[in-house]
DNA sequence: AGCACGCCGACT
DNA sequence: GTCGGCGTGCTC
């Protein structure tokens, strides 16, 4: 059996230094409530360490007999007519002098013992400072979800106390909420979802509750709990009991099971019923108690692995890591196919063995199966993976386990850099340049690469960012004036391949030359020879195209109309459904999604034409072309249900397709040694996208799925097709010269203060009325002349000006590099802003549509 | 979530 | 002058 026990979870010191006091005193306690309202306090608060008392108003509550409260705990706490989560911060022997004692209530429960310790609150504060953040919000991106429950005020109609035909007394507004309520079985609707349905809804509500013919009840917060499964320990022997041979034949499998079974076990094995080993319970000779077991993430057997012998690059990457003593952060910067992950392997061996804990982040859980499977071949159980993409039971148990002392290896995406472990000795950050580790929305916007540079500061323990298209951040440290700078970076190369394979050649074709000498198909006739040439030599490879769906647009021929989304000022995605007779246009910002109209709704022409391609067009294409070459689509409209990605890799790897069809998603880290082959339908979509940041990420795109290809025996070679051959960004990654490429770009965006020299803030607006916005923009601009240090750059509207019915508007924030600013008085905008718009502050945006 | 409070427009 | 709609702030 493998239970697992998770006793104390106590890892941590309290906040403060006050002690409990006995079962007999009233006890009190400082609660950071999560509340839904806006934190803002004007009276002084005593100052609490991990909390800054002008911004997080603090709430008193008393300890009821029975409970025990440490500072750190998660508590269920009464707020007005709901119950809500919250952390207890310090704990008072005394009542507070700022509020009558008789309305102080009493705790509801404790959900989770104490787990926070000094540094990871002061991470937290850091986060919350930083990403200008309520400290609240913080701590509710850090935790797992529904580990800071909020119940829920519902209303369920009584059928017995309603007379027939009384309905006609009653005015609209009621009327409306029982017709509502009678449409479900047990007539059984939460508040917040009737609300917004009926005018008039409070009168409504309180005549139905006056003549009794509703009644109102709170649905108390659905904690995450510890899931368990009853054992069965042996106590006695039972051999001097008086006892039937039945039951000493079930002792006997016990004490030959080391004493110790599940209780679905033993009966299965014994062919026994639950009242016998009850009778057995009774006279004392076994226990039957539940006992913790974790969910987690099944992952098929692997077979164990052992350290590979390094490259002279390796080792010397691998030495700069392990001989660091304390903080310090190494950019490691390896080609695609050099090795990087047998490094961070061998760096994380002996933090292991010292008893400490790693954690490994990852962009995209796309990437992890691979991953996740080197990491568990060498250290077996001490991997545990963390994501959004877990249940959330698996999340919690996961996250618990992380609590405990035990040195163990976490990989995770985004969200994972706020892993609990205690004994942290090791941060890597694979991929460092990918913007998923950037959050958009919603606050806290933190980037995970920032927070580790904190969290590795805080704990003292190195941190290490693997790239072979390293950011510009990490490639100069240029904030070095900024509070919580980098003071140690090194940086380690390999420039080489393992094995001494070369990095694939990669060969340009110009598209506007094929078009002239009469080639109209997808394919140049380079790649055209190459699949060609693939297909005779049975091997494998990867096209890559940046879009999903079949065309980017469907547009009439007769006058010229387009298929716009209703929500959103985009065109719409024409999305292939083989078999199907009707065919979809799919909008891919608000998923609208409406069938293909057979003539134009314009002026009714059936001569629509589709533009642009799009994965699945591509995957058309080459069938008609190649009838012979077999395909896997790798997108997201593929990989979207669980496990799909590791299914389909899968069936690349055993080879039942040639050709691996995609788009971003298999840029990322994919391992495949019999890729010989990578096409690129068109690099243009990614050249002409029109932020400053647009270069940076084409080339890191195109270098990353160029790598993708001779990582095995066979050479590879990359056929990259575009419009602009002459384009900066395709010369450098023909070329493979990162290095001459980030000092053009560099040169280019200190002149204009761009990150990484001047930081950015954008200040992103959206409501559904388009003027409301625009005023709103215009004001908060001007208020936003309080601080100093810093150019306004707008108001302007969105470059997709409407999602999803709302209108967005930005204001960009450019600070001057080398000069401490004064930040605007955020307080003040907020106030500024109508309630009807939202405003949300983006710190060191990646994302500028 | 739900109540108190306060502002403003429609009616006695 | 008063009633009742709804927008805003507060809850230990």
């Amino acid at each position: 059996m493998n239970g697992v026990s998770i006793s104390p979870l106590m890892v941590a010191e309290p906040i403060s230094g006050y002690n409990i006091g006995t079962m007999t005193e009233e006890r009190w306690v400082e609660v950071l409530v999560d509340n839904p309202g806006v934190a803002t306090d004007d009276s002084a608060q005593p100052p609490v360490p991990g909390i800054r008392a002008e911004e997080e108003k603090l709430y008193t509550y008393r300890v009821p007999d029975g409970l025990e409260v440490k500072a750190g705990d998660i508590l269920s706490v009464p707020f007005a007519s709901q119950i809500l989560g919250g952390v207890a911060i310090r704990l008072l022997r005394q009542p507070p002098t700022n509020v009558a004692v008789n309305r102080i209530r009493d705790i509801e429960d404790v959900v989770a013992k104490e787990f926070f310790r000094d540094s990871y609150w002061k991470l937290m504060e850091r986060v919350s400072e930083y990403y200008f953040t309520p400290l609240i919000k913080v701590i509710r991106t850090a935790l797992p979800p529904g580990l800071l429950g909020r119940s829920q005020s519902r209303i369920r109609l009584k059928p017995e106390n309603i007379p027939n035909g009384a309905e006609v007394f009653l005015d609209s507004a009621a009327r409306e909420i029982l017709q509502i309520l009678k449409t479900q079985q047990n007539g059984d609707y939460s508040i917040k979802f009737l609300r917004p349905k009926v005018r008039g809804f409070n009168r409504g509500k309180k005549q139905l509750l006056q003549r009794g013919w509703i009644e109102s009840y709170l649905e108390l917060p659905r904690h995450s709990r510890p899931k368990t499964k009853p054992a069965v320990t042996l106590l006695e022997d039972g051999s001097y009991l008086e006892l039937t041979k039945r039951q000493q034949e079930i002792l006997k499998v016990l004490r030959d099971n080391r004493g110790d079974l599940w209780l679905s076990e033993l009966m299965e094995i014994c062919k026994t019923t639950l009242p016998t080993l009850k009778t057995l319970q009774q006279k004392g000779c076994i226990a039957i108690q539940d006992r913790e077991i974790l969910r987690k993430e099944q992952s098929p057997d692997i077979a164990a692995d052992r350290a590979k012998t390094l490259t002279p690059d390796q080792t010397q990457a691998l030495e700069t890591i392990v001989s660091l003593n304390g903080f310090a952060t190494v950019l490691l910067h390896g080609v695609t196919g050099s090795g990087k992950t047998e490094v961070y392997l061998q760096a994380i061996d002996p933090i292991i063995q010292q008893g400490k804990s790693a954690l490994v982040l990852v962009p995209e859980i796309g990437l992890t199966p691979q991953l996740t499977d080197r990491f568990r071949a060498r250290f077996g159980s001490k991997v545990d993976v963390y994501h959004s993409a877990l249940s959330q039971g698996e999340r919690y148990d996961t996250w618990r386990q992380m609590l405990v002392k035990e040195p163990q290896i976490i990989i995770g995406t985004r969200s994972a850099v706020f892993a609990p472990l205690p004994n942290l000795g090791l941060i890597i950050l694979d991929e460092e340049h990918d913007s998923s580790f950037k959050q958009d929305s919603p606050i806290p916007t933190y980037h995970a690469r920032k927070v580790a540079t904190w969290r590795a500061e805080l704990e003292n323990c190195p941190l290490v960012l693997g790239s072979a298209t390293p950011s510009l951040e990490s490639w100069i440290d240029s904030n070095s004036q900024l509070p919580h700078s980098v003071e140690t970076r090194l940086i380690a190369s390999l420039p080489n391949r393992v094995n001494s394979r070369p990095l694939p050649p990669v060969e340009v074709v110009d598209m506007r030359q094929e078009l002239q000498q009469g080639n109209r198909s997808i394919f140049s006739r380079k790649l055209q020879a190459a699949l060609q040439e693939l297909e005779e030599r049975q091997q494998q490879g990867i096209l890559f195209i940046h879009r999903r769906g079949h065309s980017t647009f469907v547009s009439c021929r007769s006058c010229g109309f387009v298929m716009e989304c209703p929500n959103c000022d985009v065109s719409l995605t024409y999305h292939y459904h083989e078999g199907e007779e009707a065919q979809l246009l799919q909008c891919h910002y608000c998923n609208y999604t409406q069938i293909q109209p057979k003539s134009c709704p314009e002026c009714g022409s059936p001569y629509l034409k589709f533009f642009g391609s799009g994965t699945q067009r591509v995957e058309q294409e080459l069938a008609k072309q190649f009838p012979n070459l077999t395909s896997i689509r790798f997108d997201s409209d593929t990989t979207r249900h669980k496990g799909a990605h590791r299914d389909l890799l899968t069936k690349f790897v055993n080879g039942e397709a040639n050709l691996l069809i995609g788009t971003q998603m298999l840029t990322k880290g994919l391992d495949i040694p019999q890729v010989t082959l990578v096409g690129v339908i068109a690099a243009d979509g990614l050249l002409h996208l029109s932020d400053y940041r647009a270069s940076e990420r084409a080339f890191q795109t195109l270098t990353q799925v160029a790598g993708r290809c001779g990582r095995g025996d066979d050479p590879g070679k990359v056929i990259i097709q575009t419009y602009t051959p002459e384009h900066p960004v395709i010369e450098a990654v023909e070329k493979h010269d990162y290095e001459s490429f980030i000092q053009v770009e560099l040169e280019q965006r200190e002149a204009l203060n761009y990150p990484p020299y001047g930081r950015l803030i954008l200040l992103r607006l959206s409501s559904v009325d388009a003027i409301e916005v625009q005023n709103a923009a215009q004001i908060i601009a001007v208020s936003l002349s309080s601080g100093e240090g810093y150019e306004i750059l707008g108001p302007a509207p969105a470059t997709i000006l409407r999602v999803a019915n709302r209108f967005r508007w930005q204001i960009l924030l450019k600070f001057e590099p080398n000069v401490l600013p004064k930040m605007p008085d955020w307080e003040q905008v907020r106030q500024i802003c109508p309630s009807s718009v939202s405003m949300t502050i983006d710190v060191d945006p990646l994302n500028m549509m």
